[in-house]
DNA sequence: ATCCCGTGCGCC
DNA sequence: AAAGGGCGCACGGGAT
């Protein structure tokens, strides 16, 4: 049974709500209650909730020990229905959707709250109330199925929402559980790497002899951390840099060179993941991230604050599972091209991609008499669009073998150049040509010039073509969550960690194994609900580890 | 004192 | 060997 309420918060605590018609008209009299919480756990029938805003509401009734199954947030489908109208960036609040409606003045988002470090339970009751009144907002909700009904594939844009507004579930609860932290182990690891911290602050030991170490090379005072008195200094010793990028500095032969690099790096990890960023957002063993599902134009996630998705390999040593229980922690294999394969349709493509062991080995032997690299490399860059190098050949190749699969990145590409919107495959939108959104817009310098134009409308081109699979790689992954979610709902295990191709979750260990194979099932079956019956197939590598450090 | 921007690097 | 896409964050320095 497909039984949907709406609900809004009311004053005190407590809730309006209404039954839907399919259609969603009210079928019922608007009631009112007293709270909240007791509200929707008390209609266990009820099959998806209707809601303004699931940061606004889930985390009250998670406070309240009341799970959903599933929701469907207004606002995270008016974001995507301005999208799919090349509409993106205007106002998505109820309230500018209900202005639109009855033709009001539209008022702007409020600006995005941010997250508090360590994501207090406590700071989500804060939240204003939209006073957007009930009756307004399932008016806007009605008018949202209808819009549905009118984009391109209606199908796929409804999958859409329904899975973005799991997503929103998803981020709540794992923002909630928190991936498991050892301050213990991360002081000892930043000990080890940076040295003692000096009790008048300052740099850590570590940090201040690479200083002395690059000063002694120049024989002279240099700072590490300022680009342009490293450049002057090299520039004085005769090597002439244009920046003091890693992978430049590598180039020369200079005893500076290798204390400067190993400053950087250690620099890097005093500053962003250092003793002040634990203290800010590790709290009773946890780190929340502030998950922020659809934060990015192409549908990734984001994270509010702590950087959640940039968490530096060496520093995924802190990450340990409770005692007695693993991390399940696993990513998909060669994700993007396989998902090229499915949304292109080429066959033969869909069939290389159906090697679950190495899509690329299959490549090769399909198209580059076994030269993995090669195969490897006209890959990568027919998905982020190739200018130059021996790639450009590669391509060809590739072409010449899956023509179909080439051409639809190449359509992207066309597309964007030409000012044209692309989608992902569920219907997920690019910001219009010229957009505050679109980032093209930056390059270069804002002059009239034809080369510049044609410099924006190349750079707007790789956006569109790998938009098209990095987006679409971003609806498979959130129906693969909301899928795992669903499948692991009755155990002890819980979802804790989500980076664009790769989940962790935190179970007792003798769930691991279950969970394992729930995430392989989760992943096929979301191959199936979004692109049907294809030879595509999306395998993970799977580690089941007490540390995340250990995991590939 | 505060904002904005370029630089550089972490992740996918 | 690097490049080509998407991000967040911290820093210093200049502008306000």
């Amino acid at each position: 049974m497909d039984e949907r309420w709406a609900i809004a918060p009311a004053e005190g605590g407590g809730a309006l709500l209404v039954a839907l018609h399919p259609d969603g008209q009210p079928a019922g009299d608007i009631v009112q209650e007293a709270d909240l919480a007791t509200a929707v756990a008390s209609r266990p029938q009820v099959s998806r909730w209707v809601w303004r805003s699931t940061a606004e509401i889930y985390p009250r009734l998670l406070a309240a020990g009341v799970r959903v199954e599933r929701c469907y947030d207004i606002e995270t489908a008016e974001g995507l229905l301005l999208g799919h109208a090349g509409r993106l960036g205007e106002p998505r609040s109820a309230a500018a959707a209900w202005a639109r409606i009855t033709n009001q003045p539209v008022p702007p988002d409020p600006p995005m709250r941010a997250t508090e470090p360590g994501g207090e339970q406590s700071s989500l009751f804060d939240i204003e109330t939209e006073s957007l009144p009930f009756e307004a907002l399932l008016r806007v909700y009605a008018d949202q199925l209808r819009r549905h009904h009118d984009t391109e594939h209606p199908d796929r844009m409804r999958l859409l929402t329904a899975s973005e507004s799991s997503g929103w579930l998803i981020a709540t609860e794992m923002d909630r559980a928190g991936l498991p932290w050892s301050a213990e182990s991360h002081r000892a690891l930043l000990s080890e790497l940076l040295g003692e911290r000096y009790a008048g602050g300052g740099e850590p030991r570590r940090l201040t002899e690479l200083a002395e170490q690059v000063s002694t090379a120049f024989g002279r005072r240099v700072r590490p951390d300022l680009p342009a008195d490293v450049l002057k200094a090299f520039k004085q010793a005769g090597h002439q840099v244009s920046s003091t990028r890693r992978w430049e500095l590598e180039t020369i032969d200079h005893p500076a060179v290798e204390p400067l690099i190993e400053y950087k790096k250690l620099y890097r990890i005093y500053t962003a993941n250092g003793w002040a960023w634990l203290h800010d957002w590790v709290h009773d063993g946890r780190f929340r991230p502030g998950f922020v599902p659809g934060g990015t134009v192409s549908g990734r996630w984001i994270t509010n604050g702590g950087g959640g998705l940039q968490i530096p390999k060496v520093i995924r040593r802190a990450v340990v599972a409770d005692p007695g229980w693993r991390l399940v922690v696993a990513d998909a294999s060669q994700l993007e091209p396989r998902i090229l394969a499915a949304i292109s349709r080429d066959h033969a493509f869909m069939r290389v991609a159906g090697d679950a062991a190495d899509l690329y080995k299959a490549v090769s032997d399909s198209a580059f008499s076994g030269d993995r690299a090669k195969a490897k490399l006209a890959v990568l860059g027919a998905i982020y669009g190739q200018t130059s190098g021996d790639g450009l050949k590669n391509l060809a190749d590739l072409r010449k073998r899956f023509p179909q699969a080439v051409q639809y990145v190449d359509d992207a590409a066309r597309a964007g150049e030409e000012g044209r919107l692309v989608r992902t495959w569920l219907g997920r939108t690019c910001p219009p040509s010229g957009s505050q959104l679109d980032a093209a817009q930056l390059e270069g310098p804002p002059a009239d010039e034809p080369q510049v134009d044609g410099r924006r409308a190349r750079a707007r081109g790789r956006f569109t073509r790998n938009f098209v699979v990095q987006g679409s790689a971003a609806d498979w992954a959130v129906l693969m969550m909301a899928a795992l979610r669903q499948s692991i709902a009755s155990l002890k295990a819980e979802l804790v960690f989500f980076q664009h191709d790769e989940v962790i979750v935190h179970c007792p260990a003798d769930e691991a194994e279950q969970v394992a194979a729930a995430i392989q099932a989760a992943g096929d079956l979301a191959g199936t609900l979004c692109f049907g019956t294809t030879p595509t197939r999306f395998p993970f590598g799977t580690a089941i580890v007490e540390c995340y450090a250990d995991a590939k």
